[in-house]
RNA sequence: CGGGGCGUAGCGCAGUCUGGUAGCGCAUCUGCUUUGGGAGCAGAGGGUCGCAAGUUCGAAUCUUGCCGCCCCGACCA
């Protein structure tokens, strides 16, 4: 992509709203405008990272033998009438009348939708297990919106369902997506930690948050430090395999977030060295509900003994826009954004020294072409402001890599390549900063 | 939803107390000079001062109402 043809709208200075870092490099990088209070437009380059974290998810999400589909974001209060809902959600359900005065709404999740869906569907155990997803955006009109797309009102969120026939079946859906998270979240860059959650009236130690450590994360979190040093599965993980021995190691370090903290618990468990407590950020929330849904809504299953019952659920949310934000505030620094190259807008950053001076254009040219054929995502500064600036504005937006070709360097026939991760700068002959730079990126994409 | 604050050019702000018809920096446009880390000089364009009533000869400025946005707290993927 040529920056002239781009629409990337940058600001020099922060704009005053923005509290946290990652707000005020989105709104300062072009990748997003608030149109309401915490709704918010995505512009090319932030619609491109929100792409990536998105198809992440999906992929993680189908590995673990999850179904992908997609509900709608207009509901009908009928329908969450049936689970007793509609009455119980207050004020942060969007409620709207359609011109037939039907009442609907705006959906801030879709339990009631998909066990409508499933029970038309499905009788049997026979069927049994399905786990059903889709990414979608949701609408819940919070008091206080703020912190950017970290906390927005409208927000795109990925959410499964599992169903099972009884709970040890549910258990098994659980922790596939327990899996699934953990690879997630890391190969967007990101150190999650699963801590346990609230279980509300279910009960039992079936929910965890999957929390970010960062400065400017919302909740206050304690957590064992070796937890940040255990090997995340990898893709030749077979989720059909019993997973339970991954989860209780995970599961067997203190982590907590302040609500279901024990500080007594902790101390006893984690020695003072290991100790963590920090803010952190939720990026995803797993949840086992059994029949809270499927009992009132009546999503029954016949055994194999003939008997109807209930169907065993779970939901396990990820919040998709909100990673973004996360990711920046996990990969920043005082010039701007450093994207790990998985979730980055582009992966490359080509930079014109000179535009209108034959030599370096053409040498671009050649760059941009050999690099876009490789399937190197490069995005190419080829306007004619001066150097500085086009330094300054690359490393804000904070492409992985930069290619930057200019008279001075060309002269002696060579290019010079910038890491953006740390600065590393590197002057090599043309063809090879460009053979490097494919290397990179290829083998930073390989790494899953 | 309680408490606080702010709405003046694309962005950041001054002007409001003490009414007299709008300004600064950045950005934008033009020209010249520059050109390896957000250039310099000269010139130009751009604002129903959030909206609506009211007071006044006269309102960005005073009064009332409404709307929008932000911050702290309580609440949330």
């Amino acid at each position: 992509m040529r920056l002239s043809r781009f629409y990337l709208p940058l600001l020099k200075e922060t704009p005053s709203e923005a509290q946290i870092v990652s707000h005020q490099l989105m709104l300062r990088a072009g990748m997003a405008r608030q149109e309401s209070a915490g709704i918010y437009a995505w512009l090319p380059l932030g619609f491109r990272v929100l792409k990536k974290i998105e198809q992440i998810v999906r992929e993680e999400q189908d590995r673990a033998g999850a179904v992908e589909m997609l509900m709608p974001t207009i509901q009908s209060a009928d329908l969450w009438r049936e689970s007793g809902r509609y009455d119980a959600y207050g004020k942060e359900m969007l409620r709207i009348k359609d011109r037939a005065e039907r009442e609907m709404l705006y959906g801030p999740t879709n339990e009631e939708m998909i066990t409508e869906i499933f029970r038309a569907g499905v009788r049997s155990y026979k069927d049994l297990p399905k786990m059903l997803y889709h990414i979608q955006w949701k609408f819940r009109d919070e008091v206080r919106p703020r912190f950017g797309v970290m906390r927005g009102r409208e927000f795109l969120m990925k959410d499964t369902y599992s169903f099972d026939a009884d709970a040890a079946g549910a258990r098994r859906s659980y922790n596939k997506m327990f899996v699934a998270y953990l690879r997630t979240f890391a190969r967007m860059g990101l150190v999650s930690i699963p801590m346990r959650a609230d279980t509300g009236p279910i009960g039992g130690d079936l929910s965890h948050e999957f929390i970010v450590l960062a400065e400017t994360g919302e909740s206050t979190v304690f957590c064992d430090r070796r937890l940040l040093d255990l090997a995340v599965p990898g893709p030749d993980t077979d989720f059909d395999q019993d997973l339970q021995p991954l989860i209780d190691r995970y599961t067997s370090y203190y982590a907590a977030t302040e609500e279901k903290h024990d500080a007594k618990e902790f101390e006893a468990k984690v020695g003072a060295a290991d100790r963590i407590a920090a803010r952190g950020i939720e990026v995803g929330h797993i949840f086992y509900f059994g029949e809270k849904y499927s009992k009132p809504m009546k999503a029954m299953i016949a055994g194999p003994d003939g008997k109807e019952r209930p169907a065993e659920m779970g939901s396990y949310g990820v919040g998709v826009s909100r990673l973004v934000g996360a990711v920046i505030e996990a990969h920043h620094d005082e010039a701007g954004c450093k994207w790990p190259l998985p979730v980055a807008p582009f992966h490359v950053g080509l930079i014109n020294l000179k535009q209108g001076d034959g030599a370096t254009d053409s040498a671009c040219a050649k760059a941009y072409e050999a690099l876009t054929q490789a399937g190197v995502e490069v995005l190419y500064d080829d306007t004619d402001k001066r150097p500085g600036e086009k330094f300054a504005v690359m490393d804000l937006v904070g492409l992985p890599h930069q290619l930057v070709i200019g008279p001075r360097g060309l002269a002696a026939g060579k290019a010079e390549t910038k890491r953006r991760a740390d600065g590393h700068r590197e002057e090599l002959p043309v063809e090879e900063a460009i053979a490097a730079v494919k290397k990179s990126v290829r083998d930073g994409l390989a790494l899953r």
